[in-house]
Formats: structure tokens, sequence, C-alpha cells
DNA sequence: ACTGTTGACCAACGCATTTTGATCAATCAA
DNA sequence: TTGATTGATCAAAATGCGTTGGTCAACAGT
């Protein structure tokens, strides 16, 4: 029984092509960076571009390939934007890989038959 | 207080580093593929090659980057070897994409100070 | 010892992704 | 309106990664 949804359950179940989109996007170290420095909050590109120490057009790039994925959102508020991590998208990820672990003790049949 | 160890106990927590090099590992659909293949239990290289329909070079490439990676373990046995998922390994990554989230959703200072 | 099978490894090639530098549109202040 | 700033976009060059085909070592059966 279960009154309160848990994390696990707010999260809608990922596609394999999903998590393959999502996998390949986390998959830098640069874009890997700009997601740590998105989790402590919200922040401009103007503040990214100085904590992370990337050319612009290189941090333009990458921020484009993680919100492609959905892995981020923006909004505009005047001549900045800003950009946040989607909680729920990395929920669903942490599920996929949870399906993973889930039935993977067996033991294999051996293979000549 | 807590009695039993949960699941996000076990794995030791990831570096980033660690992070990347598995990030990376999962980012290419082949990959992928073995690794759902895996997820219902240890396998054979042969039973791989034949379930996946993969080249024996091409797997066997793919099968040495995951296991770089330390996502997977191999045993072998006469002249077979079974590959298997490394759960303590998923988890922490599940864990490490638990720590993104956790503080995502504090606004931005706004720009101009 | 010889043969067939399993699966790892290597180098060369080709494709995909990143980086770079430049340009452009939007916004704001003077 | 002009000039400065923010951040997206583009083409070209550079880099990285996956594929391919071949070779090799280990093992099992004859």
């Amino acid at each position: 029984m279960q009154l309160q949804p848990t994390a696990s359950d707010v999260a809608e179940p990922l596609h394999d092509e999903q998590a393959s989109l999502l996998l390949k996007a986390l998959a830098d170290p640069h874009r890997q960076q700009i997601l740590l420095c998105l989790g402590s909050g919200e922040r401009c590109v103007c503040e990214l571009t100085g904590a992370l120490n990337l050319a612009q057009s290189k941090l333009s790039f990458h921020l484009r390939v993680l919100k492609d994925a959905g892995l981020l959102a923006d909004r505009q508020s005047g001549r900045w934007i800003y950009y946040r991590l989607q909680p729920e998208v990395i929920q669903a990820l942490q599920n996929w890989l949870g399906h993973l672990r889930q039935h993977c003790s067996t033991a294999a049949t051996p293979c000549p038959e």
C-alpha cells in the first residue's frame, strides 16, 4: 500500500531510444561540468562561461546538446538566458538504470547444450 | 534510524572521472543492446553474437569498452567466456545522477547585481 | 600432433562529433 | 539612433570513435 507518490513514480518510463539520446548527451566531460554546475541551481549563461572557463560558442553548443536531449530547460529575462536542470528526466534515467540491474544476477546456462 | 542497508548504501560514491567513463561507455546503441541483453542474466559471447547479430570483432570491441568502464565482469569456462553486469556500478551511477537532482531547483540570482 | 572453434587484439579507414572563429539578431543604455 | 553586450548559429578544420578484415592465442576433440 502506498499513499504518497515516491520519487520513482514521478518520471515516465524511458524508451531505449530516449535513454540513448540522454546517455550520449551525458557522455562528455564539458557537458558533465555544466550539469554539475547547474546541480546547485539555475544559472545564467554568462555565469557559466565564467565558472567553467569555456569559450562562448563552445558553451552554447554543449548547452544545446543538453537541451535537445531534454536534460535542460531555459528561460529568457531581458538580455540574459537562464538554464536549469530537468530533474524528472534525470529521475527517468535513474529508473532506466534500475531496470537493468533488476534481473541481471542469473547465471548463464552453460554453452554446449 | 536505519537497520538494514538500502540499495543506495551499497555502492561507493563515484568520482566525476569515473562517471565520465561510465557514461561514455553507455553512450552507444550497440553497447546498450548488450547491457539490455545481459540485464536478464549472464551470457556467453557466442550467445550474444547470435542474439544481437553483431560481427565477432565488433562485439568484442564493445564488450571491452564496457568491461574497462567497470560495467561488466567476465569469467572463462573452457572455451567459453561469460559476461555479466556489475549491479553495484550501475547503482553507483544512479546515485551520481541522484546527487545532481538534489539541489537543482534553486532559482538563479538575477544577473545585473 | 593436428584441426576446428572461441574470442581477443590490431591497423587502416571512414564517419560523427567537437572546436574554432566569425557573423548575426535581440536587448538595453546613453 | 548608436554602440555595447548577450548568446545563438554557421562553415571549416581538427579530433575522436566505431567498423572492418585479418591475425593470433587458448582450448577441446580426434
